[in-house]
RNA sequence: UGGGGUGUCGCCAAGUGGCAAGGCACCGGGUUUUGAUCCCGGCAUUCGCAGGUUCGAAUCCUGCCACCCCAGCCA
């Protein structure tokens, strides 16, 4: 599968700085904070990224943004790097940390305070708020914002060696109070955490907020596009304000691109979060949830969430892309380059009586209908086989293009039968079916002319193999779960995980490596389950069905 | 009733004054040993609305409307 360089709007603007000689090699970065895994709206990030660096030969970095250790983790650094390993980017160099940059945010912190443009304020969360105003009336200046440069030097080194309680005192920006946009209302630089960093231990108890670390760590990076969501929009004039205030060693600029919004699909790290601690999926990684890892798991490729990536474009508008795009995306990739197998997912015995006991026929499949260099499969024919209960009726009407008594069906890739008989249990059902192969019928059409209705699939008794099949359907039934605050919550699909214990695959299926993803034949596109499957015990979970166009 | 954004087919999205790309979805028809794939065809006289400029406007101007974001010591 192809993916193209993007033509957006920032790969425009980018070639214009080029062209302009504004800048000589583009520089760009994944800037996530690890606090949990990266979800398919980080994965348009990635792409966007380390796709615009690519296409221009420049560089990106993976940067953690841990500015806030409290939220954060190793366990969350070390899924991150795998993940975006796993999309296939490379990012420049290793990787970096906000935290590695504390001790030269410290010092531009001093800067600031040095020129008059910073100040340590002492009200509390609550009466700063009250002080901030709100959308439509200005705030008022801080009483503390008055103090001298040597009063505020010396109360910030004092925050620093831990003289104070958190939440006592923070050092802010001296800007506007009044000012429309109220990022510039004297933001918060630094604020008072006493509690251990995951990168730094205990060597600080300030930490430096989003707004002051940000744009001075892409000046530091040598980051020239600096490229965000759009709800960091009005966060530009701060951008801009602190890097034109301190003597950093680039000029990065920001630009802002709309967030992936997927219908019947949450994308918020709060959001799954929940999902996680609340054990409603069995963890990140559930092939359930939207985050790469679990798609992963799921089966989705690599390619496919490029593909998926390359296909929704990125502008400034902020719309909801329909799931069904990222299904076609990963249809596309399976259809084009998986192998396919037979399984048997709701087993009928069949009985074909004009098959001996002992009769053991090996028959040859090609493992892809049109990719002959993917060579093929052997598959053994004998007198008992399984077919799916679905595919067998008494009596049907015209439509229906399976086995019905009396009627003939080819069986996939072997021979078209008849069926003449069928055994029921005590309670009416049907537990059997009788059938005779129409003989000379593997790779020909009956010789009386009288053509199968349509093709099904099988499984050997003798040969085949049983397995765990996990069917997953989507989470959410609701189109837009994420509306409201926990809402989503009551939207939980609860069909979203079948378990089917004793599916029968053909034998070579046993044989799959973790994470081959495979086509089960009338059925969709399976994965061997990247941790559990294994010869003896094969789990093979379900990517997604395959188009259905029948109209039942 | 402050500020910042966005509005082109059901969804995503090209288009930047010259006569509305493409993809997804959907609907027909063909091929088919997967009701899959593939192929062919259909799918916006109209670009949030209303005025204006122009020979000509989705593109320029004016006004209006709708939706999203901002009042964390989160990012």
């Amino acid at each position: 599968m192809e993916t193209r360089p993007g033509n957006n709007f920032l790969y425009s603007l980018i070639a214009d700085d080029l062209a302009k000689g504004r800048v000589q090699q583009v520089v760009t970065r994944f800037p996530p904070e690890p606090n949990g895994y990266l979800h398919v709206g980080h994965a348009k990030s990635i792409c966007l990224n380390f796709g615009l660096a690519e296409s221009f030969g420049g560089r990106c970095n993976l940067r953690f943004d841990d500015t806030n250790p409290e939220k954060e983790s190793q366990e969350f650094i070390e899924s991150i790097k795998e993940d975006v390993r796993w999309l296939g980017y490379q990012w420049a160099g290793e990787a970096r940390f906000a935290s590695s940059y504390f001790g030269q945010l410290y010092e531009w912190a001093c800067e600031l305070v040095r020129e008059g443009a910073a100040y340590v304020c002492d009200l509390d969360a609550q009466q700063a708020r009250e002080y901030r105003g709100t959308l439509t009336e200005p705030g008022r200046n801080s009483p503390f914002r008055d103090r001298s440069v040597a009063e505020n030097l010396d109360l910030l080194a004092r925050m620093k060696d831990g003289e104070f309680d958190e939440g006592s005192r923070v050092l802010r920006a001296k800007i506007d109070m009044a000012s429309p946009n109220m990022n510039l209302r004297d933001p918060i630089l630094y604020r008072i955490r006493k509690v251990p960093h995951h990168q730094t231990g205990e060597e600080w108890v300030i930490y430096p907020t989003y707004d002051f670390a940000h744009g001075q760590e892409d000046a530091i990076e040598g980051v020239t596009h600096s490229i965000c969501t759009l709800e960091f929009e009005d966060h530009r004039p701060l951008y801009d304000w602190l890097l034109a205030h301190l003597p950093v060693p680039g000029r990065p600029r920001q630009y802002e691109f709309g967030r992936l919004n997927l219908n019947y699909t949450v994308t918020s790290k709060r959001k799954l979060r929940q999902l996680v601690d609340d054990a409603v999926v069995e963890g990140w990684d559930d092939p359930r949830m939207p985050t790469i890892a679990g798609m992963r798991r799921r089966g989705f490729t690599p390619a496919s969430i490029r593909c998926f990536c390359d296909m929704i474009g990125v502008t400034r508008s902020d719309g909801v892309v329909d799931v069904a795009m990222l299904e076609h995306a990963i249809r596309d990739d399976l259809n084009e380059n998986a192998p396919r197998g037979m399984c048997v997912l709701n087993p009928l015995r069949l009985v074909l009586t004009n098959v001996p006991a002992d009769h053991r026929e090996q028959l040859v499949a090609p493992r892809h209908p049109s990719r002959e260099e993917l060579g093929n499969r052997e598959l053994t024919f004998t007198r008992e086989l399984v077919i799916d209960a679905d595919d067998f009726r008494e009596e049907a009407n015209k439509k229906y293009k399976r086995l019905v008594l009396g009627k003939r069906v080819r069986l996939r890739n072997a021979y078209v039968i008849e069926a003449h008989d069928v055994v029921k249990d005590a309670t009416g059902k049907i537990i059997e079916v009788q059938a005779r192969i129409i003989p000379d019928t593997v790779g020909e059409d009956p010789a009386d002319g009288i053509k199968p209705k349509g093709v099904i699939q099988w499984v050997s008794v003798a040969t085949g193999k049983r397995a765990t099949v996990r069917l997953y359907n989507r989470l959410f039934n609701h189109e837009a779960p994420d509306r409201g605050d926990n809402a989503f919550m009551d939207f939980l699909n609860p069909e979203s995980l079948q378990v089917v214990e004793d599916a029968w695959i053909e034998a070579a299926l046993a044989e799959a490596v973790p994470e081959q993803g495979f086509q089960f034949e009338r059925e969709g596109y399976f994965v061997a389950d990247r941790y559990q499957h294994t010869p003896e015990r094969p789990v093979f979970n379900r990517t997604i069905g395959l188009r259905d166009t029948s109209g039942a």
